[in-house]
DNA sequence: GAGGGAGCTTGACCTGGAACAAGTGCTGAT
DNA sequence: ATCAGCACTTGTTCCAGGTCAAGCTCCCTC
């Protein structure tokens, strides 16, 4: 491939200080000086065409990744084939933290898109880390962050009805896809409904249904994969409904 | 045993480097040296009684404890009142990193038992990871297993069975007990049922019906808080009943 | 050692969601 | 253009676990 020409298209590539999900991802609140240090280390990417796995439990963890595009979901599986979906990634957020405890990723990550990801070899983040206090400090929002999430959806599945569930994920979703500049009010699915009904502890059916009850009740427009949510309030009651 | 001499009593008070805990807790493969230094900051200990509340959420966040003795719960409720147990603690465990993300505690931690908890002021834990990357290390590795931790209790609550999730937390309770020296195969409940029944996504009576099941099974001996496990094996067999 | 209350057990009944089953509709390959 | 196969919807039935209710047990306090 690389015919003659010594043209280096490096900073074209790879550059958190020329992202656009700068303040999304794992460069929130550096200072442009700082956020160039990042560029030295993230420095390559790698594409990851729907269905096929960026890393599978057990595999050795030398990074973590960023989201660049696309749309992720991370699963972990019980001996006996149970399965469950612990988590959707979008554009900005971060896969592999997982991986930290024991150096081998404890979750299969699958693109449910074509995707790209920005490669973050942990050793030299870590190395980084211990000289710019301002992204050790980001790094470790980042992780907490996640285990506040993977509280909340402890709270979902322990506690929330089926419709619940749905509109949380609903709600959840479109929230962040609105921080990303999409509407707040329009979504396409990329996930199937088992694989929503294994992040909701539902049955596929049950998924079908619950949105099926939404659209009968005038709350959703559901056509396959895209969803438009005509009543938003409606969806947040929902969720807060053993209150009354 | 070094019998007279000039003793120093002062790592009688708090110093990780005299904590029988220290392979179970931060300093966990650190260097004696390098425990010292963590003992310049871990120098305060707080008593908490049974019933009260370490931190709640909404609390400022300033430190990370360590249960030294005793055991705790930590909770989230959402706005409607509904609320679930997202962990048990024990010696040698961390509280408090959910509060590192908003810089708020982000659920309530009750004592179980009169409890007594080292004061890791987080600032300063920060500043001295920075310069030791190995305590840098340990403290990713431990957020990480948390995340981990809370991967399988959504798997749990997401695909077990009511038997499934009972088994698999006595597993769970009574390994983490061995590692700390004790029976592997008896145990006392610090908590009611109600709240292995928020833990494990269930109602209080399933959980009561579920241990007088297992104790007509013959798999446990149940008196009220005190639990003897008869047959180990078959609590591992129930975990991984579907696989039948 | 009597009384009260929290925690636990057990029974009876009910229901939300699982399981099973039978279609329908998209999509992508030949 | 046709076909195959996966994803989704919808109906029916069933059951695990929830709900409600009644006692029981073990402390703890006076």
């Amino acid at each position: 491939m690389t015919v003659a020409a010594p043209i280096r298209l490096e900073p074209f590539k790879t550059a958190c200080s020329s992202c656009n999900l700068r303040e999304l991802c794992l460069p929130v609140g550096l200072s442009a000086d700082q956020v160039q240090q990042l560029d030295t280390l993230v420095s390559s990417r790698r594409s990851v065409a729907r269905g096929e796995t960026l890393f599978r439990t057990g595999d050795s963890f030398q990074s973590l990744f960023a989201v660049r595009t696309g749309f992720f979901k991370t699963c972990i599986s019980a001996e006996d084939g149970r399965d469950q979906v612990t988590g959707f990634q979008m554009s900005g957020e971060l896969l592999g933290l997982d991986g930290i405890s024991t150096e081998r990723h404890a979750c299969d990550a699958v693109a449910l898109e074509d995707s790209t990801v920005c490669v973050i070899p942990f050793h030299d983040l870590e190395h980084l880390s211990g000289q710019l206090p301002e992204l050790q400090r980001v790094l470790h929002k980042i992780m907490s962050r996640e285990i506040v999430r993977d509280h909340g959806v402890m709270l979902l599945l322990g506690s929330m009805r089926a419709e619940e569930r749905l509109a949380a994920f609903l709600l959840n979703l479109t929230q962040r896809l609105h921080t990303r500049g999409f509407s707040r009010s329009e979504l396409i699915l990329r996930m199937t409904r088992e694989e929503i009904g294994s992040y909701l502890g539902l049955k596929l059916e049950t998924v079908s249904r619950t949105f099926s009850k939404f659209q009968d009740e005038g709350v959703l427009e559901v056509k396959q994969r895209q969803i438009r949510i005509l009543d938003q309030a409606a969806l947040g009651q929902i969720v807060n409904a053993s209150a009354c």
